[in-house]
DNA sequence: TAGGCCATCTGGTCCT
DNA sequence: AGGACCAGATGGCCTA
C-alpha cells in the first residue's frame, strides 16, 4: 500500500512539475495558450531566461516575465487548492473507513475471522439491525400474549389493564414501525436450532441473530 | 492471469 | 470562495 501511495504521490508531484515547466515554456518559446496536460518540458531553470529564443529585447522580456509570473502564480494557487482538496478528500475517506471499522466491531464476527468488505459490512449490518428489531417485536408479542393469558386465568376482562402503559410500550411502537420492513427478503421466520442452555427469550434472541448471521450472504444484493 | 477490492486523485456540483 | 460530497478513472495488491 505504501508503494501505491508513493507511486500516486510521485505521479502527482511530477505532474505538478510539468505545470511549472509549461509555464516557463509558454512564456518563453511562444505566446500560444496550450492545455496544461499537453506539454511535458524540461525543468525550469533561472538561466534559461536570458538564453532562450524569446530574449529579443528587454521590453518584451519584461512583459513576458510578468505574464509568466502571473500564470505561475495561478498554477501555484490551483495546485495548492488541489493538494488541499486531495488532503480533505483523503481525510474524509479515512473517517468513512473508521466509521465502517467501528460498525464491524459491533457486528458479530465471522468464524474464520475474515474481514468483511465494505459492501458486506453494510449488508450484514442491515440484516443484523432487522433481526434485532424482529427480536424485540416478537418478544413483545409474546409478552402481551402471556399477559392476556394471565389476565384470562384471573377472570379479569378489564381492558384498562390490557391497555395500561407498559415498560415495553416504547419498544412496541419502535418494533411496530420496524415491522413495516419485516418482509426483508433475506430473513426466514422458520426457527433454526438453538443452544438449549438459554431461557426462552435468550434462546429466541440467539436464534434470530444466528439466522441473521446465517442468512447473510456475502456479495448478495438486495 | 482475470477479477475483486481498495486507496487515491480529480473534476464537477451543491451548499454555506 | 471554499468546503463537502460524489462518481469516474487509475493503479496496486491479493486470491482463485
Amino acid at each position: 500500500m505504501c508503494t501505491a501511495m508513493e507511486t500516486v504521490y510521485s505521479d502527482m508531484d511530477s505532474s505538478s512539475c510539468d505545470y511549472f515547466t509549461q509555464d516557463d515554456e509558454d512564456s518563453c518559446s511562444s505566446m500560444h495558450a496550450s492545455s496544461p496536460s499537453s506539454s511535458i518540458g524540461k525543468p525550469a531553470s533561472p538561466a534559461s531566461d536570458s538564453q532562450g529564443p524569446c530574449a529579443t529585447d528587454m521590453g518584451q522580456k519584461k512583459r513576458r516575465r510578468g505574464r509568466a509570473r502571473n500564470e505561475a502564480t495561478v498554477h501555484v494557487v490551483k495546485k495548492n487548492r488541489r493538494v488541499k482538496a486531495n488532503d480533505r478528500e483523503r481525510n474524509r475517506m479515512h473517517s468513512l473507513n473508521d466509521a465502517l471499522e467501528t460498525l464491524r466491531t459491533v457486528l458479530p464476527a465471522f468464524p474464520d475471522d475474515s474481514k468483511l468488505t465494505k459492501i458486506e459490512t453494510l449488508r450484514f449490518a442491515h440484516n443484523y439491525i432487522w433481526a434485532l428489531s424482529e427480536t424485540i417485536r416478537i418478544a413483545d408479542i409474546e409478552q402481551r400474549q402471556n399477559k392476556s393469558r394471565a389476565d384470562a386465568s384471573l377472570l379479569l376482562p378489564s381492558p384498562c389493564v390490557i391497555d395500561a402503559p407498559s415498560p415495553g410500550s416504547d419498544a412496541c411502537s419502535w418494533s411496530s414501525s420496524a415491522s413495516s420492513s419485516s418482509s426483508s427478503p433475506s430473513y426466514c421466520t422458520s426457527s433454526p436450532s438453538s443452544p438449549a442452555t438459554h431461557d426462552d427469550y435468550g434462546c429466541f434472541q440467539t436464534d434470530v441473530l444466528q439466522y441473521s448471521y446465517h442468512n447473510f450472504v456475502p456479495g448478495m444484493s438486495y
